[in-house]
DNA sequence: TTCGTCATGTAATGGGTTACATGATTAC
DNA sequence: GTAATCATGTAACCCATTACATGACGAA
């Protein structure tokens, strides 16, 4: 047993705080500061940043050439404050152009796919079902094994544990009951505006 | 803005995982491979540990004294695997049972909270009690704070972002209503069989 | 004899937090 | 003038994963 056989897949990672920041920055340049606020206020309940981690990670994408620090911005000191406000470059826009539309198995993670659903209004309608589907069978996989698991341990667990993992369970198939509310209306969407037919 | 301001309870983490650990060989010794398979399957979808922080974890426990290595059961060749069985020794018994007892607010954190109540049979009613309400209490701050994040915001969200967080707070809606269910029957069972009244 | 599972471990790495250090600006 | 918030950053640490290395046992 290869520990956690989640494929080979060597995708490095997807950083999703990098993911994030593009995200916002092409929406609109951003300094440090602002940029966690507007980051752990949008992903509300699903992760929150430090700076920590986000001043490094700016550090890391200027170092890529992804963002860049907005000069302008920086020297109309019309509010004096040293302020470094980024903005996207043109690679910036590309790389997560792409990312965005890859819809890949990273899109699905528990960590990741609410970040990727905060820029679905940037994405073809195509796009976002192929990611909101993916999600659901990955979460589908999930309550397949917490049932399986359920069924086979129901008589030996205390009333406690019992309530808990039924409660886990019950979470899980709500978000597949939402997921497929999603996939429904966008599946309307993409009929009555198809893409290329 | 002390960056998160979470009190400075100095409380040194209580690792969740050394806790897990006591919890399971205070029913039973175990050896490593099969201590993780009942740490995964009884955590279910809440938490999945590795070896490589599993077996670091069994030294240190070791090193502090808090379980042992039981020799009769690696001497008695019977299937002759050689496999390294843990107990616990007094000292860890009654380093779980405090931990356990304790209920303070690092039992109410996301993810030790779960972990808690897989071993709340081994507690009485008072101390399940006071945990489910410190849980309860910290799930309605994060209810709070995403209904006046919603009512804040709720215009300026697109329809994605906006679906996201509702969903988010109807999950956190219902573990309230879970948790009150649960601290309504932990009530009755307090006032059918007072404990000392 | 080879494959799957049982079984134990280590080293490198990763992605993040905490706590600290610093200072300007705004509101009272 | 002082408290809160805005603003940027760093260094030390933490907890865990990944990938690797090793080997015994049972079944086909």
């Amino acid at each position: 047993m290869r520990q956690t056989d989640r494929s080979s897949a060597a995708a490095p990672a997807a950083r999703v705080l990098d993911f994030a920041v593009l995200g916002l920055l092409h929406e609109s340049p951003l300094h440090g500061y602002e940029l966690r606020k507007q980051l752990n206020a949008s992903l509300g309940s699903l992760r929150a940043f430090s700076y920590g981690s986000l001043y490094p990670c700016l550090r890391r994408l200027q170092g890529e050439g992804l963002i860049t620090v907005d000069d302008s911005a920086a020297a109309s000191k019309l509010s004096g404050r040293s302020k470094v406000v980024y903005t996207l470059t043109a690679e910036g826009k590309e790389h997560f152009t792409a990312l965005l539309g890859e819809g890949g198995p990273s899109s699905w993670e528990d960590d990741s796919f609410g970040v990727h659903m905060r820029f679905f209004a940037q994405t073809d309608a195509a796009t976002r079902l192929r990611i909101l589907e993916g999600r659901r069978s990955r979460v589908e996989e999930k309550r397949e094994g917490l049932r399986a698991g359920l069924s086979r341990t129901r008589e030996r667990l205390d009333s406690y544990t019992l309530k808990l993992q039924e409660h886990g369970l019950e979470s899980v198939e709500h978000e597949v009951r939402w997921l497929t509310e999603l996939i429904d209306s966008e599946r309307s969407h993409l009929t009555t505006t198809p893409p290329k037919d």
